[in-house]
DNA sequence: CTGTTAGCGCTTTCAC
DNA sequence: GTGAAAGCGCTAACAG
């Protein structure tokens, strides 16, 4: 039962040739190797059913084939369709992914950073929270390849992939006032300098002052967590102002706007006749919400997908000047509005 | 700019201690060094930022500290609950997580396991499809503990967590023969083997068979990734039968439930005047579509933990037979029957 | 083409 | 208490 693992020796034993050409054979220098040797090592790794070790290549090559990926929250559908990109693209190279929650916490994010560093990460895709610039440079000190991912952190050089949250949310934000609303609150989680909580919000303010002269933009920091006061807020937007003209919800992100609709279902307000809401993030299940929510589809999927091929590159050496791709987010129009 | 990682050597070194008292150290052996030294390595680990390779020791003592996570796929919420209770207790025990999906692929899956033995894994959590019961045999040789979660695998004796699928999926279709529906179909991702969907067939078909005597029990088995062919599947169990008594259909998982859904509001058929549904798997987004979906909710964060708990114990060196824990999904009544 | 050698960063006897 | 030495499984010169 104890089989323990195989190793190079014991295939090179058994083939009868060095471990050195065993390694050779592993590493794909098949034509510096006499055809009958490799067949018989061939043989012999099928035979005892040899894998090799990461772990010992990896120390030796200081390569761990890993990549660390820290999210926020995976329990976000935009950091699951991100992961997937991610992965698609690593399976393609062989590489594996280590998924680590910081859930904003700056603390934990610094502990999984860490974390990653002692597994020899290769590549680490991060939704920072800004707050470990000091880890995230030493670890591109030792040669760790590092995308940021939607968020981007301001003063750190690095690579970055995002959404053009500002145009987006200025249409977005147009359109809610063309449909004729009045009074468009944005409900944004802290914005803590995550940049695009803050793009969008600056994005909102500038045009919510644009087209509703004389009404100061009404932006509503809540807690996701924070169910009751998150309904607080909710109400209170809801009864502000002078209760003239049609209100809407902007809502910054997906799991944000599942607890406000929940709010709303509680609440009894109908949507759009009560109130109007649109947000970011399109989800499967946005579609059969009432009367389908309005959204901005953010590419979340290509979003991995090309940061992580960002990493390949840099692996494989490029070291041109860190670069921030922005990719396009989609607004799809339904009936929530 | 180029630090390169500092070993165990460059503290010992800037310690002036050997690299054996700094790695006791490290290991916390501290009470067998002299207080001083632990002093000055304290002090030159600080100093230095030194982290231990895990590499380096795993390969010396044969323990990555990692865990595999095996899932069909990490899209659904269902694998994402589980995912973030095995996270939990990782992190307790510090260990990391390798994410990685199968798509229901045995192809894939027996690539991934193979992958996951080159990181010399510790443990593995997985949902297999039950086709790579050799290369789970191979694993379990060489000390990695395993826990299959959600789906067993008839001949594989290894620990298990999982629901009690028969009685809940019993008491979920009497329900729905209690609220008075004649003809209850069941949607469920082809069977193949697996056995929380089997379980639920067998239970959903012998109840089917009792309350409803003379009716066939009508399952039907559709991918969730063929769109047309579920929505032939659903306007078929419609257009069946004698067209008498109400219908509702059951739905074997979250995902698809979200399709058939799709489909039946694709038709404008109404929930649940046309057509009755319940389900598997419960979302927060289950309420607030339509009149909110009853749903039998399966614990999966807490299997999750229970899973990874069991792997902890194995690694401590709990011997004892593998056991299948069996935890309790819950009966949640909304207003979609 | 192929084997020998040294060593990656760490742990672990085994003496002192 | 503490250091020297050997070795985990592998790769990479370096000879031959």
């Amino acid at each position: 039962m104890k089989d323990k693992k195989v190793t190079i020796n014991e295939v090179a034993a058994h083939a009868g040739v060095s471990k050195s050409t065993v390694s050779r054979y592993i590493n794909g220098k098949i034509d510096a190797i006499s055809p009958k040797k490799v067949k018989s090592i061939k043989k012999a790794i099928e035979a005892l059913n040899y894998r090799p070790s990461q772990m010992a290549q990896g120390l030796k090559v200081k390569k761990s084939k890993l990549i660390g990926f820290l999210v926020a929250d995976i329990t976000n559908p935009f950091s699951v369709a991100t992961l997937r990109g991610v992965e698609e693209v690593c399976d393609q190279y062989g590489y594996s992914i280590m998924v680590c929650n910081t859930d904003n916490s700056p603390e934990k994010e610094r502990e999984m950073l860490h974390k990653l560093n002692a597994h020899y990460i290769e590549g680490l895709i991060i939704n920072t929270t800004g707050q470990n610039n000091d880890v995230l440079m030493d670890l591109i000190s030792q040669d760790v390849s590092i995308v940021l991912v939607d968020r981007k952190v301001p003063g750190l050089k690095l690579d970055a992939v995002t959404t053009n949250n500002r145009e987006v949310t200025s249409q977005i934000v147009h359109y809610m006032y063309d449909k004729g609303y009045r009074h468009v609150g944005l409900f944004t989680e802290p914005m803590a300098g995550i940049s695009p909580r803050e793009e969008r919000a600056s994005a909102y303010t500038e045009i919510a002052l644009e087209r509703n002269a004389g009404r100061i933009p009404q932006i509503y920091e809540v807690d996701v967590k924070d169910k009751a006061a998150l309904m607080q807020a909710v109400k209170s937007f809801l009864a502000s102002g002078d209760d003239q003209g049609k209100k809407a919800i902007l809502g910054n992100n997906g799991l944000l706007m599942l607890k406000i609709i929940s709010c709303l279902y509680e609440m009894g307000a109908a949507i759009p006749e009560d109130v109007g809401i649109a947000g970011f993030d399109d989800t499967e299940w946005y579609k059969l919400i009432g009367p389908g929510i309005t959204t901005i589809a953010q590419p979340s999927h290509e979003m991995g997908r090309v940061a992580m091929e960002r990493i390949i590159k840099r692996l494989e050496g490029d070291d041109s000047a860190p670069q921030t791709i922005q990719l396009e987010a989609e607004l799809i129009l339904r009936s929530s509005l």
